[in-house]
DNA sequence: CACAAATTTTACCAACTGGTCAAATATTAC
DNA sequence: GTAATATTTGACCAGTTGGTAAAATTTGTG
């Protein structure tokens, strides 16, 4: 299934129905089935997107891959953009997820460990989101632009708290926004260069193996590189 | 131009001939006109492979961003398959000459640090190439995969000496092919991100200023993460 | 200039793609 | 069971796409 743990911070757009709503909800209730196949439909897009990009995908590959027709797929999604759409939409959610669980009232060091371990756990546990992420910036953001403003305003929140643990001497002085792409870069990058990650260690190691490592080699890293005591 | 200041390390793929070379190289002779109309065709191909991806971008894009006609287009590259993969060869030459430059016998963490700065001067000077190759890698390296083993030979090599740095006491104990994920990472990310920071920093910023800022900061991360003094 | 070779254009095609429509089928509520 | 509603299917379509063929044009060479 799809990442839905964190309850819902921003209500959906009100202008959903007229275009991303699916032809099947014309009606009041949803059927059984009408959730079910929307599920099926939305995992199997996820798959195919996070692998050929938005136009390198195909509505047959996702219908295919969820086993349904493509009419049939249709109907319950008016376009493939709509699809996408959602799932930029869902993914982007939990994404900000680990950045909203810094706490100011914690230990500097400690909090920035546990932000990257959230990351680097979201990019072992859901990679396909990962790389449609990164697909979809790649190219320049065109369809997920406006939602991005979200992730800006949550910047500068955290990063007013980076800045006050500076000041108050718990943290090496740095700039907070590349500390951030620093921590996004390097955990995302798990998830979205793993094919270049597997040629490089010969695929031997397991994922979970793997991922431990980079948690402890980041970890170092970003405590050392970060900690008042190197200044 | 594109970038072609290394020496070729590798000989061309011998089967090049036959399948990457242009319709109009049967001749043995490359006329002032291939040359130059090739050079144009494979610097549209860049700027519209690196913001679409190969499935997105379309011959006819290309095509008219080199002010030619489709069909002369083709007159040059037999398919659209041979231009991407000509670009991600030529890429992939440059993208390794900083990793070739680490000198066993300069100062680690000096190295390391000129490294870092060299890869950031890539993804200042040359984007569209970062954002072609992450493109690929992205979508599970279909095309360039087999090139890719140079990279894993090289890392290995460089890897041996990053681990004679260690055992000499000159650089904290670490994993150096997740080090070099790291840098990877986060240097390559000011390139393939560039939308998401565009958004976060309220592209106020020059460009310029950004990556002297990103050049300051991540000195410092690696310097202090990785020196021996906080072991 | 004349001839050959290189380059460019025009017209074209078959496969693919996103999407529609109406008819057929299955489900649900009464 | 039956009518209303929801779902599924098959046939179809217009636009796009990668690529071809041959004729027309330009360019280089003697």
């Amino acid at each position: 299934m799809t990442i839905m743990k964190a309850a819902n911070r921003k209500k959906h757009l009100p202008n959903a129905n007229s275009k991303s709503e699916p032809r099947a909800a014309t009606t009041r209730k949803r059927t059984r089935i009408q959730e079910q196949k929307e599920n099926v439909i939305l995992e199997a897009a996820l798959d195919v997107f996070s692998t050929n990009g938005f136009r390198g995908s195909t509505i047959d590959q996702i219908a295919e891959r969820a086993g349904l027709s493509k009419p049939n797929l249709l109907y319950y999604f008016r376009t493939k953009e709509a699809i996408h759409r959602i799932l930029l939409d869902r993914l982007l959610e939990n994404w900000l997820e680990p950045l909203h669980q810094i706490d100011p009232d914690g230990d500097p060091l400690s909090e920035i460990q546990l932000y990257i371990r959230r990351k680097l756990e979201l990019a072992r546990d859901y990679p396909r989101e990962s790389r449609l992420f990164a697909n979809e910036i790649l190219q320049g953001a065109p369809r997920i632009g406006e939602e991005l403003l979200d992730l800006r305003t949550l910047v500068e929140e955290k990063s007013k708290i980076i800045n006050e643990w500076i000041d108050q001497g718990k943290l090496a002085p740095c700039d907070p926004q590349h500390m951030f792409f620093s921590i996004w870069a390097t955990t995302q990058h798990y998830a979205d260069f793993d094919a270049q990650i597997c040629v490089v260690m010969g695929n031997k190691k397991a994922t979970a193996k793997r991922f431990d490592d980079a948690a402890e080699y980041l970890t170092r890293l970003f405590t050392h590189g970060l900690s008042v005591s190197g200044t």
